[in-house]
DNA sequence: TTTT
DNA sequence: TTTT
């Protein structure tokens, strides 16, 4: 159906480093463990009290993931947006499982470190005279280097991250 | 932790009629199943393709449970706000399952019927100078209706919803 | 600063038909005029009040500018994410003024179109396997069409957005 | 009109102290300045860049205006949710001018402080099983205190917000 | 006027 | 498994 919106927004904690598996051509997916927590206290008791909520979030957008790969680790505190997707999947016992994550497909989702340190600006890859967005997905829409910036002619193309640095 | 934020937005349609269940105080609990979808030309076969997600939805907020039961149904539009909430159950064969679902609790997220049809308004209960936001869970941070609108003495309360039709 | 978000959302209805300039490049600047409102109920008087919120939306996304440009009319109900921006001005008398907008930056922001008719599909560019996002602007990242979907030799290449209707 | 949503999401750091007016009755009116930013890469010159916006945030939420007070200072990092609002004013001179603002209405919006200090945990006022947000505005949908929390007979009720630090 |  |  057209007309329709599927976003999360979470801001939290990473509960251990970043997962990183690498595609054939070398891109990043990367899996992240959030932590969000609420905390009350309970009328009755008056004693303070705390529920962790644990997500699940895949990251297949090449810029986000690279981000992620080298400025997160276990502590880091994010802002994300990605899209809820449920997989069926069996486990080893034959029994049909399923799993809801959240994912940043390619060119799309948002990531935001928000600690201090590891803070401080964005994997922006714009080159014009518009500012891009910090660390944002979609700023990246194409599907190999090659499209990105056309090299003058000669031009010899590094290492695209070096000089992307998100802080 | 704090300074964590869990936002699920969804802007879908019903694929079934709201399940509705209800507490011992009569308070409904209503479930919703809402797809999203995504359309894309495949630039291989330049075929349209199209992938929906299901989204399993609980609402425990008293008033827009109200507003789901009395006014949506299969196929309605709506866009929601709710958190997302994975809960273990073990099933009949006592097998270990997760399910992951967007979450309107009491007194919070948001509800807001896209429909032509039954849109047109919101559940709105302010009755004050200030506007109330169409359908919002966090209009009504009360537990009872009693608590509500302190009724003149002598006044008879009627059903509370009749009042807040939400179009 | 990095770790920054200035995000819009909005819902609502085109108060007019959108106003389209061009830029040298043939690229639309798309403005429009979007209305959200919230009703509530006057408690002291009973009275059903209503509240109109005018917000200005500027739509500098080349693809996002072109469906709205296409696809809206006065009366179009949408879905939008862009940012605040607040831009400086001088008028006829030589008063600075400020206004603020609701601004779909280049390869950014959300446009999705709410009507019944109008609906059902997205603007998507994805060539590949993985689906596309219904006209999200970060789908399409990239500066020209050149770059976007490399022709097989002796390909002509047509109206872009021929075949990017988004229903 | 019904059906629409009017949301802004703002996360950045304060320019300077918060401003608080006060009501009649004792509730703060708490506006914020906020600034966001965004930076990225001159691809021409390889400088890199930076733009920052600021928004104007007013806070008629009275527990997120209690929050907001006592814990935000210039500098403070905070995630908040609110609506977008224009309103006109006639300056001295007798010009009309317009100013958009962030508005937390009373019983809405949300605020969350994003600093390691300042942070770890929420002004939420539940009383009950269930967990509450993280100060949210939302959870505390009554008009005064007295509402809130029936008070044992005999029961004295103190400052209600002594025991509701956010951390 | 913030932050990095 | 995070964070406060």
């Amino acid at each position: 159906m057209a007309g329709s919106v599927n976003k999360v927004i979470l801001v939290g904690n990473l509960g251990r480093d970043p997962e990183v598996r690498r595609l054939s051509n070398g891109e990043p997916v990367v899996n992240l463990r959030i932590a969000t927590s609420e905390t009350w206290k309970d009328k009755g008791t008056g004693e303070r009290k705390e529920k962790t909520e644990w997500h699940s979030v895949v990251i297949f957008n090449e810029n986000l993931g690279r981000v992620a790969e080298q400025y997160l680790k276990k502590g880091s505190k994010v802002y994300l947006e990605g899209q809820l997707q449920t997989r069926k999947w069996t486990d080893q016992s034959g029994q049909e499982k399923y799993t809801t994550e959240v994912v940043l497909q390619r060119f799309r989702g948002e990531l935001t470190i928000l600690d201090s340190r590891g803070s401080g600006g964005g994997a922006s890859e714009y080159g014009d005279e518009e500012p891009g967005q910090i660390s944002r997905g979609g700023d990246f829409g194409r599907s190999s280097p090659m499209e990105r910036r056309p090299e003058p002619a000669g031009g010899s193309r590094h290492n695209d991250f070096d000089d992307d640095i998100p802080f």
